[in-house]
DNA sequence: TAACTTCTACACCGATCGGTGTAACAAACC
DNA sequence: GGTTTGTTACACCGATCGGTGTAGAAGTTA
């Protein structure tokens, strides 16, 4: 009674497909993931993936729009939840940034290392399937960062001529450290120094 | 009479096996590139690179470790000249910044996309390995960065309590837009206003 | 019950890949 | 001239991988 099976496959087989496929995807990248590996990893027959996906690609496509969608569902949240109202602006970016890297280490953490595969295997992607998940994923979440930025400067704290190039020198002062050398994510006061140091300078560079 | 050749292999071929490795290494990834293409490429047979390498792991290895030597040997070049002798802060950093960034699209851009690559298989490359890499590649630029740094903020310029870290900023600010999405390395104009952009968001919050 | 859909297990194919063995050839060294 | 060393071409092995064919089991719908 739920929905219509149009062609193929019974949803939940489906999902379970698309989640193992991401942890393998995001582990071991694209080629050295292995079809067997992805379906004893969903608890699924090999033959069933093809039930589902007419090949690899299909399959690697339809992981890397879902996981997206989701992240940025859930980045978007946090500008949100953390920006819409502000009372100290430090302190308010500060534990955005927080709940930002927070992300990185929760249960969504396979989707970055798929970003990092995706990163490096550019060049073998179709640029169309590139343009869209630049769109939908980290595009969406600087347009939508830039806007609350814009928001703030016209209270009149800081002063932002290009907000999307200040949401993304804010994003990157935020995981500073994490991007050029390996931060301890888990360290929570290494962690907090980090973030507030990125904060302040980011705070510094754009005030009025 | 050069040099006595220990136990196997023509240093010429020897250097060719690596380039011809470092472009397929970078283009296809560690999986993706065969030995036969790599053979191929460096215009030597199969067998001759088990003549030098005892296996593809090691051809990796010495591939990476030799590519991370000469491009940290110019990055801190570049950092010598530019901001050994300091007229007008902004100005030097801005130049210093586009020649930075010029490495990116020179005959060393493969290095990149091979940083790209370990980027990705980091779960897959020996941890030991990993450790020498960002000591000798970016450890070292950065550090050296950082020591300049604080000579600059000691003349009164500055006010930088942590080098590293700023180093790190400044690093991650010069090349904002090329980290977030993609910006066009070719454009003149457009890569001088992101250089700019993010010397000057440097300045302003490290102002003394 | 009968018809239909999906899943599973298994065998299988062609291609690729990392790596080896071998024998012939070229050049340097004694 | 003879020996040694390195290179080359080629055939080959075992393993893995993407993908297919098939037959039957399991569950759903009528």
């Amino acid at each position: 009674m739920t929905e219509r099976r149009k062609s193929a496959g019974l949803p939940d087989k489906r999902r379970a497909i698309v989640a193992g496929a991401l942890t393998l995807f995001a582990r071991d990248g694209y080629t050295r993931a292995g079809l067997d590996a992805i379906a004893a990893e969903a608890g699924v027959s090999n033959r069933t993936i093809y039930n589902h996906f007419s090949d690899k690609a299909e399959l690697f496509q339809t992981v890397m729009q879902e996981s997206t969608q989701r992240v940025a569902d859930t980045m978007v949240d946090i500008i949100d939840r953390h920006l819409s109202k502000v009372a100290d602006l430090e302190t308010d970016l500060v534990d955005f940034g927080l709940a930002w890297l927070a992300v990185l280490t929760s249960d969504l953490a396979p989707h970055f290392a798929l970003i990092r595969q995706i990163n490096a295997e550019m060049e073998h992607i179709p640029p169309a399937a590139l343009a869209l998940w630049r769109e939908t994923g980290p595009g969406r979440t600087r347009r939508e960062l830039a806007e609350r930025l814009r928001r703030i400067a016209q209270r009149g704290d800081l002063a932002i001529d290009d907000p999307v190039r200040a949401a993304g020198h804010l994003m990157l002062l935020i995981s500073a450290d994490n991007l050029t050398d390996r931060a301890d994510l888990h360290d929570e006061d290494a962690l907090r120094a980090m973030v507030t140091a990125g904060v302040r300078t980011f705070l510094y560079g754009y005030k009025r």
